[in-house]
DNA sequence: ATAAACCCCGTAGTGGAGTACGGAGTCAAG
DNA sequence: CTTGACTCCGTACTCCACTACGGGGTTTAT
């Protein structure tokens, strides 16, 4: 099949096709005499794979990671769960980040009843004197 | 004081002082003759304003809002409220989405005794089925 | 046979938050 | 008075995942 067609089976723009290719995560089809990729149907797979990865937070890098093992068969499939179980603490990490961020934002939103001008506004104190600002030097390492 | 002691006292790097400027979250100073930038003392909370604010969250777009409402003296501080309760919002939304992809990491991994090989990996499998994925149309909107 | 729809390519732009570079001018200490 | 540290500026680059553009060739349906 042509571009177009992958493109609309796996839901996805013409363009990111090409770009999955530049990045090495959709293996280069063969071409028509007129230059046309033409693709298989493994490849609409391997795109929904591909969606579905980045859906479970996983990087264009850390699919790659993916496929790769994917690609030799007698690959520990260990290996996998590895990348699984590391991107389950990252995602826990980020979480904690946020939920630390919600808590001061909450804490420091709740010293203000919304009355008053900006002159003293508990909020902007708050921010600008670091109150409530436990701050573990972790921003957000997104 | 120069770029280089109000960097210093802030903790940020004098490229970014400039950045800062150009995006008109720190008021351009005045010169000296030689057209060095002399910063005054407040500079340096204004700074440390916005780095608190980034690890609350807050885009630098959004920190610049809450800038300029701090600048004009009789601003409701309803507004900032707003501004605050809004972020919190926009934090437990990402909250929800991180912990609906580690529920789902979690249910996948939890399916590999980490034995075999890739050939019949159920992780891979579930990422490529979908299983699993109960999509809601959603991966992170960071 | 012609028009519409498709495809090719390289390159550039998006957004966010900076960081880096390089050449030229300036300031402070020895 | 010279040296080294600092500052200026504009521009370009980084990462990430695309998306857009424009000018050309191809395929397909009528």
């Amino acid at each position: 099949m042509k571009a177009g067609q992958l493109a609309r089976e796996a839901a996805v723009n013409v363009e990111t096709l090409r770009y999955y290719e530049r990045m090495e995560l959709l293996p280069a089809p063969p071409r028509r005499e007129s230059g046309y990729r033409e693709y298989a149907q493994a490849d609409v797979s391997r795109i929904r794979f591909i969606k579905r990865a980045q859906d479970l937070g996983f990087s264009l890098r850390e699919i790659r990671e993916l496929l790769d093992l994917r690609a030799v068969p007698d690959t520990d499939n260990a290996r996998v769960k590895t990348l699984a179980v590391r991107k389950i603490a990252d995602i826990e990490r980020r979480i904690r980040d946020l939920e630390r961020m919600r808590e001061t934002l909450e804490h420091i939103a709740g010293t203000c009843d919304g009355a008053g001008t900006v002159g003293d506004c508990p909020i902007l104190q708050a921010i600008e004197d670091g109150n409530g600002c436990h701050s573990t030097g972790k921003g957000e390492t997104s």
